[in-house]
DNA sequence: GTGAAAGCGCTAACAG
DNA sequence: CTGTTAGCGCTTTCAC
């Protein structure tokens, strides 16, 4: 017996033939748009699913072989509006295909990566999306070699993968907020890592290492914490700056969270920003704009990642052979109000 | 041909059979947790099962009559952080019980709205959950006759719908802050409504009202703007209101991201918070704490609404026929620092 | 308790 | 161009 909808309710292909008076491959034919069926047939077969009200059937179209028209969408977790801008992207584009969601969430448990990607692939999805993960070595082989779709959201860089990518020019904009940080006039710039285990963190660092080598400044490792793009962390990076014998005049967080959390550590410092310390961050989540003071951040194309990754891997689903692409979307340094020229040496310690 | 997967690694419950030397009927039971099994057999199912790494196809179970294990999610959008929260709650219980989710955005499109109600009934999901749906009597009574299992998230209230659901003590929250407004001082408090279609909405207005005519004041209409829950029109009625002849010394808004439409409306004013004029909003997003100045609100339990929700369907999916529940969670008033005792009259218009 | 058999609704060869 | 024929992998009767 089933267990779901009323029996009346159930059209099926074979009740749209009926109606249409065809044999019901030529309507599975119409469903999937193939050639070598009559225009008036074919035209019949739409009236009369239109008329029935019909739905196709997942399931059973997937078992057959087709496509599910579902591409599954994996995150670490829903907790930053990062995520949620990202998903934006992806799921204007899928609409515009029909195509449909389905998330699974990692709460950052590796394992449980690992054991989605095989879940997924032997099941109904037509392709991935994997935003920032984190143990895409485990797996990127066996969906290579399966051939299965699947595209990496902001996890360019790793020279160890060679999987279809969109990511931001992470070096660029890291070099162009440590630069402009520089042209203030600061000299010690603290920098909060990201995860660095993503690529996305490593060339954030390079690129801030890059600037200050530029201006001939050599890189103080002290200067340097390791973070996880969580806020809680960027406190403590933050606070561990600030003890500090020399601190910096400037710190440039990873990510905007890390950001929020060592806004969070100066002020209870009992320090002004931006009047005795520049923050900038990396994102312009939305949140950036609304905190205070508003935070100058790189700004990262997250909604536009997204869509480009969700057309990319549309792309894959109808080609899965084509050759290896990698899109590198371009940043933008977005000046608010968290940054200005250092003090005048000796009076930060004003408090 | 199939067009996913290579042959070798899909084991099917014909190969889980041919291994632990059972029939496949047998390894269906062990599957779906069906007695008449010998424990021996048992057993050596489960085995063949982990050693093969099988996995069961959702598709072929679900097609055969079984449950899909796959519940849908229907939200207007992945704007704001409110979505965000409720989802983190949905997850985590879903994940318990290895059940997954579908996403559909109806990007606040009504018709879409009805489409996908539709359509997922007829497709793979074993229940659904709609946070905030703005059609919903359109399918409500479909739902209710296919006996297909629905939760409503936050959509309490509205006397026209009896569907199970869970929501939060809008009433009584919009009651606490308005009086907290009262004791603070402010006896002209401006009110930004929610979208007025939805139940939460109306809910907050009519606590709002009750403590104004519980400490014997006079309802103003034109103290009262109809919002839509998002920072744009936030900022419109704000405008509108801080243009009264006589404003008010207070705006309590219907939800954070309203408020924060509210704030930027105050500010570009020249007006200080909470120095001139108090803030207030509803719902306590993370965001709400790291504004400036931090956002008094009255908190609602959104992870604890989501994962109560997807709790309740769950039992629905269980057995369909459960009489309809409706839980109620508490609010919380949370006070920061965008409230306080209005300024002596007169001192408003120091700018 | 266990196996055999009959589909679920659809796609994809296969003949015409 | 169109209809016929097999399954896809699984759940569920139904006998034994």
């Amino acid at each position: 017996m089933k267990q779901k909808g009323k029996p009346s309710e159930d059209i099926t292909i074979f009740d749209v033939a009926n109606e249409a008076g065809v044999s019901y491959s030529t309507v599975s034919r119409v469903l999937n748009n193939k050639e070598h069926v009559s225009p008036e047939k074919r035209e019949r077969v739409l009236r009369a699913m239109a008329e029935l009200g019909y739905v196709a059937n997942i399931q059973a179209r997937t078992l057959a072989g087709g496509r599910s028209h579902i591409v599954g969408l994996l995150v670490h977790g829903l907790d930053t509006s990062y995520i949620g801008e990202i998903m934006k992207g992806i799921d204007n584009e899928l609409h515009t295909v029909n195509y449909d969601l389905m998330l699974y969430t990692t709460h950052r448990r590796k394992t449980k990566e690992s054991a989605y990607v095989v879940k997924l692939t032997r099941n109904l999805v037509d392709g991935l999306l994997l935003v920032l993960p984190r143990n895409a070595d485990a797996y990127l082989e066996t969906l290579r070699q399966r051939h299965f779709p699947h595209v990496l959201v902001d996890h360019l860089g790793l020279p160890t993968i060679d999987a279809p990518a969109v990511g931001a020019t992470n070096w660029q904009g890291a070099y162009e907020a440590t630069t402009y940080l520089l042209d203030l006039g600061h000299r010690r710039i603290g920098f909060i890592t990201g995860s660095m285990e993503l690529g996305c963190a490593v060339e954030r660092l390079e690129g801030y290492k890059a600037a200050l080598e530029k201006h001939g400044i050599v890189i103080d490792p002290e200067l340097i914490r390791e973070g996880d793009f969580l806020q809680p962390r960027g406190y403590t990076c933050a606070r561990e700056l600030l003890a500090l014998a020399e601190p910096p005049t400037a710190i440039f967080a990873s990510n905007d969270i890390s950001a929020f959390g060592a806004m969070e550590a100066v002020r209870d410092h009992g320090l002004q920003i931006p009047r005795d310390i520049s923050i900038i961050g990396f994102d312009d989540i939305p949140q950036a704009a609304s905190v205070n003071p508003p935070l100058t951040t790189v700004r990262q194309p997250l909604e536009q990642m997204g869509s480009s990754a969700a057309r990319m891997l549309l792309d894959y689903i109808a080609e899965p052979d084509r050759p290896v692409e990698r899109l590198e979307l371009p940043t933008e340094l977005i000046v608010r109000q968290s940054c200005r020229e250092p003090l005048p040496l000796g009076l930060t310690s004003t408090l």
